[in-house]
DNA sequence: TTATTATGACGCT
DNA sequence: AAGCGTCATG
């Protein structure tokens, strides 16, 4: 039987695989040269047990330092051993001088053949079309050969490196001349990657990318090896099955367990049948097929990464416990975001499309894994942007669920494609309404559209022969399906609409009862022009027009419209007891950043775009099909229109935070911020006093049970007594431990709630209080997953929980700058604790609250109670865009 | 399961 | 096609 058989020539491929050696040690040593020839290694996250080790360079390696090991492990081992660590920016780790140093080596390795970028420091070639055009001219006298070639190794061949070279001249055989010419071609490669880019690298050169890949990590540092068809059989009997591509997790481990098999060779001897019963047609033939040393997956061709992320992790202590610290990370987050998508856009001018928020969080406060859930919707770009629609995203995560903590988040920027250059702006499409008042205010000009002009707009417009817009746009008018009014203003910039006049007021009609779908403007537009602002998408079209249907809605991705949007959405999957409010009620509308954005004169123009009405104010009724002015419009969505900022307590809030800065100095007292009076209490006194560090929830919610411990001497100073009742007292104060990570004592103690099992709590419960209540919505949930016994369970926890606590360095070490000394008293109404409120306490707490409001729902309105439920999962798992506003 | 952490690509449904 | 899971690696 003859196993490896190519028809003919022409499918014979020629693949090399090209890893660079310890690429951060590298890096590092060529940024430092006196790290040259020392042992080293790179370390992230520095302040714990001295990081830990992403790369270890071979000298280090010589002298037992392992990967995994702590920078403490290392020293060690190797008491002189250089560490260095990872760049870091916004906060966190930042690898910009690693993916900089990639891509030089890839444009030096992406010369001879097709290159694919695999990873940071890793590239396939094809060679085989270079490699043919090279047999010719392959040396016959091995003294002839690069001096880099003869160091090949060629497997199955005496593992002798003179033996190499005579192998290399002397071939007979197409597939060996073949793989012999690339080996020439890639040692060139690498020399060129060692005299122009000072770095060294390891290749395997074969006849597909699984045997090249499993060959360049055959023999390292600097050197490469070959893997002639012929060495396949020997090679892969004694070969790990792990050691196989995509074999290295549990497809490996269940075929190990289920057939077991140890190697590459015992996995030959499964019949295809076998294989494709267990795993597959696919993957079956998948396997098959490797384990013959086939493998028929092209090296593409792409050198630029396909998306771009950034994430962080909040381990231990430093999990983010309340949103204005998750929104303070989202915001370091987009700023690294939006700083690659700026040098992508200018270096290879591509643009992301889609925007992708991952989060992980805790629902209770056990060491049980994170759950990890993700949100997307198209991106805009622009800091704020990216901010505030990240800041969506992972709120409407946090919301849908029971969160306590959030461990890790991380955004990325992914369908990127290239675009042309002429894009403009939605203010293109604006005129003004004769008769009615226009009020082009100072800073009239757009102030968002960076890249957007509106002459090459126009002219686009044009070219597509839509005889102008305005035309475009009468006609729709008169079919009575579209409507967007406004006028030009001129040249100059100047439009009818501008967002931050609080004086005057917007009167255009932007209204709109349907889209037609087959000809719009608008599509037109959105089709020809893609830019920086992404495509248009329709979320959702409700069909025909008329009372108690669906609203048509389109939304210009990449506007503001997006986030409003989102951020509608959200609001109406998180206010289970709160249907009809306005989105000025919705305080993600009014944090710095999101209201920063809409304040912004372009956002709100192209908010115009967004021409609906849906689940902002109404949540599972029927609502009327309106026209909104853009008044109206802005108005909606806390904007500076008519409401008075001072009469608003929100709206005060917000402003106060809007000028100040993150590490203000919480000068504004908590009832001018919050609008609400302060009650002093002991308590608070305490707070204010900077002693007292710590807040425990003692009791559940209701009963009134607050302890706050004075740092100074770790006395509890009051551990009951308090209601939970009245305004929140201490909004400053509390702010300013928003980038602070509580570890509460109360975390024990909800803990052991957690952890008993439902059981043993409901033969236990006596007293019907809100707090067992609470506790039982929760755990209703998790139950199932508690197994041991009670005992067992809590000792373990608590000795867990102290070993996980008491190590962790401080949390503002990595929070960033609130210094904060005072301790928290919330004092609230759990039942009519209004959202900006709630927003501001740990998130712990909000799902206390969360689940109080709900069971009191239940109890008084059980109808209503499940029907909101209802309605709400099935918002929480419908894909966004498919969600619509009835 | 729990301090690896940060980043990618891709397949499945 | 949104969102999750798997695999890989400095």
């Amino acid at each position: 039987m003859a196993r490896y058989q190519f028809s003919d020539h022409a499918e014979l491929r020629a693949v090399s695989h090209i890893d660079m050696d310890c690429f951060y040690v590298q890096v590092e040593q060529r940024r430092n040269p006196e790290l040259k020839g020392k042992p080293t290694a790179v370390v992230q996250y520095n302040p714990w047990k001295g990081g830990g080790l992403i790369a270890v360079g071979y000298e280090a390696r010589a002298r037992g330092v392992k990967k995994q090991m702590r920078g403490d492990d290392a020293r060690e081992h190797c008491p002189d051993i250089n560490l260095v660590t990872v760049p870091t920016a916004h906060g966190k780790a930042d690898l910009t001088i690693y993916r900089e140093a990639g891509a030089e080596v890839v444009s030096i390795l992406s010369r001879k053949g097709r290159c694919e970028r695999a990873s940071i420091d890793e590239v396939y070639l094809d060679l085989t079309e270079a490699a043919k055009e090279r047999m010719a001219h392959v040396p016959t006298n091995r003294d002839d050969l690069h001096a880099e070639a003869q160091k090949s190794h060629v497997l199955g061949v005496t593992p002798n490196v003179s033996d190499a070279s005579s192998w290399l001249v002397s071939r007979t055989e197409y597939s060996e001349q073949l793989l012999a010419a690339a080996a020439l071609i890639v040692a060139e490669l690498r020399e060129a990657v060692r005299m122009e880019a000072r770095f060294s690298c390891s290749a395997g050169v074969a006849h597909n990318k699984m045997l090249a890949k499993l060959a360049s990590n055959m023999h390292k540092p600097a050197q490469q090896t070959l893997v002639p068809l012929a060495a396949v059989p020997g090679l892969f009997e004694e070969l790990p099955l792990k050691k196989l591509r995509q074999l290295g997790g549990k497809l490996g481990a269940s075929l190990e367990n289920q057939l077991g098999l140890n190697t590459a060779g015992d996995l030959m001897r499964v019949p295809l049948e076998r294989l494709q019963d267990m795993h597959g047609k696919n993957v079956g033939m998948w396997l098959f097929r490797i384990s013959r040393g086939l493998d028929d997956d092209p090296v593409n061709d792409r050198v630029l990464p396909k998306s771009h992320g950034c994430s962080k992790t909040f381990p231990g202590r430093n999990a983010l416990a309340d949103l204005p610290a998750v929104r303070h990370w989202v915001r370091q987050l987009a700023l690294e975001l939006d700083q690659r998508l700026e040098t992508d856009a200018e270096q290879n001018g591509r643009f992301a499309r889609l925007l992708v928020a991952s989060v992980s969080y805790h629902t209770e406060p056990t060491l049980a894994s994170p759950h990890g859930v993700s949100k997307s919707c198209p991106i805009a770009y622009g800091v704020d942007r990216i901010t505030a629609d990240a800041f969506g995203l992972v709120r409407r995560v946090l919301s849908d669920c029971q969160a306590f903590y959030v461990t890790s988040m991380g955004l990325s920027a992914t369908n990127l494609q290239a675009t042309p250059e002429k894009t403009a702006s939605i203010t293109t499409f604006l005129r003004k309404v004769p008769g009615k008042q226009s009020a082009a205010s100072d800073g009239g000009a757009p102030t968002g559209s960076e890249t957007t002009d509106r002459g090459e707009g126009e002219t686009a417009l044009d070219e597509e022969g839509n005889g102008g817009l305005r035309g475009q746009v009468a006609a729709d008018e008169k079919e009575g399906t579209a409507q967007i009014e406004g006028e030009r203003g001129g040249g100059s910039g100047e439009y009818a609409e501008t967002s931050t006049g609080g004086e005057a007021r917007r009167k255009t009609e932007v209204g709109a009862r349907k889209v037609k779908r087959q000809r719009s403007p608008l599509r037109d537009w959105l089709a020809a022009a893609s830019g920086p602002r992404p495509a248009s998408k329709v979320i959702s079209t409700g069909g025909s027009e008329g009372k108690g249907k669906g609203l048509e809605r389109e939304v210009l991705a990449g506007t503001a419209t997006q986030s409003d949007a989102l951020k509608a959405e959200g609001r109406a999957a998180s206010e289970p007891a709160e249907c009809g409010r306005t989105g000025a009620d919705d305080p993600a509308l009014q944090s710095e950043e999101l209201r920063g954005d809409e304040i912004d004169g372009q956002h709100a123009l192209e908010g115009v775009s967004c021409v609906e009405r849906g689940p902002d104010s109404t949540v599972g009724e029927e609502c009327e099909d309106v026209q909104l002015t853009l008044e109206e419009w802005i108005g909606d969505r806390g904007g500076t229109d008519s409401r008075s900022a001072a009469a608003d307590p929100e709206h005060a809030s917000c402003e106060g935070r809007g000028r100040t800065s993150e590490n203000e100095k919480g000068a504004a007292s908590s009832a001018e911020v919050a609008g609400v009076t302060a009650e002093p209490t002991g308590l608070s006194d305490l707070a204010k006093s900077g002693h007292a560090d710590r807040l425990d929830l003692g009791g559940e919610l209701g009963e009134g049970n607050v302890a706050i411990e004075d740092r100074n001497n770790g006395e509890e100073k009051a551990d009951s007594g308090f209601e939970w009742k009245g305004a929140l007292a201490e909004t400053a104060t509390a702010r300013q431990v928003r980038n602070r990570v509580e570890a509460p004592k109360s975390l024990e103690a909800l803990w052991q709630k957690a952890a008993v099992p439902k059981t043993d709590v409901q033969s236990e419960r006596t007293v019907e209080d809100q707090a067992g209540a609470s506790r039982e919505g929760r755990r209703s949930t998790q139950s199932k997953t508690r197994k041991r016994s009670l005992d067992g369970h809590v000792a373990d926890a608590k000795e867990k929980l102290q070993k996980l606590w008491s190590k962790a360095p401080s949390a503002k070490d990595e929070t960033g700058p609130a210094e904060v000394g005072s301790g928290i008293t919330y004092e609230f109404d759990w039942q009519e604790v209004d959202q900006s409120t709630l927003d501001e306490l740990p998130l712990a707490i909000q799902a206390e609250i969360r689940a109080a409001q709900r069971l009191q729902m239940q109890r008084q309105q059980p109808k209503a109670a499940k029907k909101l439920e209802k309605a709400q999962h099935a918002q929480s798992i419908k894909p966004f865009f498919q969600r619509k506003s009835r």
